[in-house]
DNA sequence: CAGGATCCCGTCGGATACTG
DNA sequence: CAGTATCCGACGGGATCCTG
């Protein structure tokens, strides 16, 4: 039995912190799944993120074959980014995420602290 | 419109992540899940975080909420962590997270750890 | 428009030493 | 056993400037 690699040894959970430990990777799938978003769109819903960091959480979630990235050579330039097939299988554990999330807000006596961003997701 | 609470109007996306934002809670809460357990225990279970760390991370889901600190006043001293309530209803979101989790390792040349080349070798 | 390249700085995580 | 306290290095993320 040819123990391929240690893929099957490999944390699940662990795995997806990995994926998921940007701080804005989660809310960049969550409207990833919505629709394809060019570049200025996903700026625009989120405004908190500077362009360089989005560029680059995009990029690692590009890498991690998460997210497609269409470039349309024009002028002036486009890019849209959009959910790969893996991405969009993740769609439901955004929403099972997104579902209990609002569980939580509604039985917990939050604490704000710094401000937590209106992504227009509600419902 | 009184927006005396800004509790509709967080995204709860960004909530969640806020709450498993640290490199180990998700796995901790993973653990949690299946039975409860003592420090000892979980230092076992997860061999590469190290004490400080491990408590701090607990500190942290015990404030959120998700996690429960039981103190026996003995000697020697016993403390047990458990899941809360809502804790618990955090379990389907871990398992759909895990279940994810797998379908994707499985599904990607990735590279958690080791090294795994993903150049190359097109789909 | 969509970045790439830098710099800066706060935070997080890891290690160590000490304590009840 | 289960921490606490502390220091430090690494990384992440924000801002700014520059490019195709």
């Amino acid at each position: 039995m040819a123990k391929v690699q240690n893929r099957e040894e490999i944390c699940p959970v662990t795995a997806v912190q990995r994926l998921i430990a940007g701080k804005w990777k989660i809310v960049i799938l969550w409207h990833l799944s919505h629709k394809t978003r060019r570049f200025n769109e996903l700026q625009k819903l989120l405004p908190e993120v500077s362009r360089g960091v989005l560029t680059q959480q995009l990029r690692d979630l590009e890498r991690d074959g998460l997210v497609h990235r269409e470039v349309y050579k024009e002028v002036p330039p486009k890019v849209e980014y959009s959910l790969t097939e893996i991405g969009q299988s993740f769609i439901p554990v955004l929403d099972v995420i997104a579902k209990w999330g609002k569980y939580y807000i509604n039985n917990t006596r939050l604490s704000p602290g710094p401000d937590l961003a209106r992504t227009g997701s509600a419902d």
